[in-house]
RNA sequence: AGGGGUGUGGCGCAAUUGGUAGCGCAGCGGUCUCCAAAACCGCAGGUUGCAGGUUCGAGUCCUGUCGCCCCUG
């Protein structure tokens, strides 16, 4: 059974259809959205209720609490191993969702390098008190090759790379390779629609997830340590939220706001998918777009 | 009606004693191997309300005019 990928930016309809198609395929869901593998973060990432599952199964969902910083090669082994056993049993493994480096990660050959925690600790004090560029310099003292991928203004990049080489004593060689080695066979779908009926559908969604709870479900979750969580608390809309009970700003702000930045992520988003010719691009808005994936499917068959 | 203030890119604002008009936000594009809904980078956009004048040179000074704001009556 040939995984079928189904990705593209926010609100474009993955999530439908990666349900419509595991129905007539026989298949079974698995997340690829790097938010929803948050427990308790459901309006804010438009996480399907188990009711609009209709009773297929979705795997790799709610799988740490926000106070959890966020680990692909976490999520990487966990999606292989859901992947792995649906197709032992038989079915067709449906992999939504819109997350550019979490898919890669499980479809293509990645390796992480790994982590220290103190070690990471310690280049991020230092990244605080000094700034990227004397650690971009050694970085370039170091492993020339990755200096010069790296930009000497992000820090974030720099401290990663650090750690790969301090870690393993070599080089942080690990890239996005020009020519990507599959892990599986896919079939990578994209699901877009042209920006102006987007952003609208954003604006939408954004309005429905207020008048959902979001804000409850906020402040719930910051009951529970979300400000804390690193990764979690950053999420388009929960960000802007927590801001809001914060004390800074209206409501009515922060949910324009969220409408904006989730409108700019979009752009990301494309920027990342729009590099891999692989993907076969459907439009969402097609009368049968269902129909029309399928012929896909049919077809790399 | 009189007095005061203000008018700068879509929005909010800057521009030493007059010297090539900048910034934030929004917009557009790009990078990407464990914080990725992140982090970072780049681009575009203004004949400074309008018309005159002074000056080598005016967003900055003067006159007029239009719009908006405040105060007084």
């Amino acid at each position: 059974m040939r995984v079928v990928a189904v990705v593209g930016p926010t609100a474009a309809g993955k999530s439908a259809l990666g349900l419509a198609l595991a129905k007539v395929l026989g298949g079974e869901v698995v997340n690829a959205d790097s938010m929803q593998l948050y427990r308790g973060m459901d309006i804010g990432t438009a996480k399907l209720t188990e009711a609009e599952r209709e009773g297929v199964p979705h795997h790799v969902l709610d799988i740490w609490d926000v106070t959890e910083p966020a680990s692909v090669a976490q999520y990487q082994r966990a999606a292989r191993a859901a992947i792995d056993d649906i197709r032992a049993r038989g079915r067709t493994p449906l992999l939504v969702g819109g997350s550019g480096l979490y898919l890669r990660a499980v479809l293509e050959r990645f390796e992480f390098p790994g982590t220290d925690a103190g070690l990471r600790a310690a280049l991020e004090t230092e990244l605080a008190r000094v700034g990227p560029h004397p650690l971009h310099e050694r970085l370039a003292a170091r492993d020339p090759g990755a200096a010069a991928r790296i930009l000497p203004s992000n820090g974030r990049r720099i401290v990663r790379a650090l750690e790969v080489v301090e870690l393993t004593g070599g080089p942080f060689e690990a890239a996005l390779p020009a020519d990507p080695v599959p892990y599986y066979d896919a079939v990578p779908l994209g699901v877009d629609l042209d920006t102006r009926a987007l952003d609208e559908r954003i604006a939408v969604r954004v309005a429905r997830m207020w008048r959902q709870g979001l804000v409850a479900e906020v402040r719930a979750l910051a009951g529970r340590g979300l400000r804390e969580g690193r990764t979690a608390s950053r999420a388009l809309g929960y960000q802007q939220v927590l801001r809001y009970l914060a004390g800074s700003g209206t409501e009515d702000e922060a949910a324009a706001q969220t409408v904006r930045v989730t409108r700019r992520f979009v752009r990301r988003q494309r920027s990342w998918f729009r590099r891999d010719p692989r993907i076969h691009w459907l439009d969402g808005d097609a009368t049968d777009l269902v129909g029309a994936a399928l012929a896909r499917c049919r077809t790399m068959v």
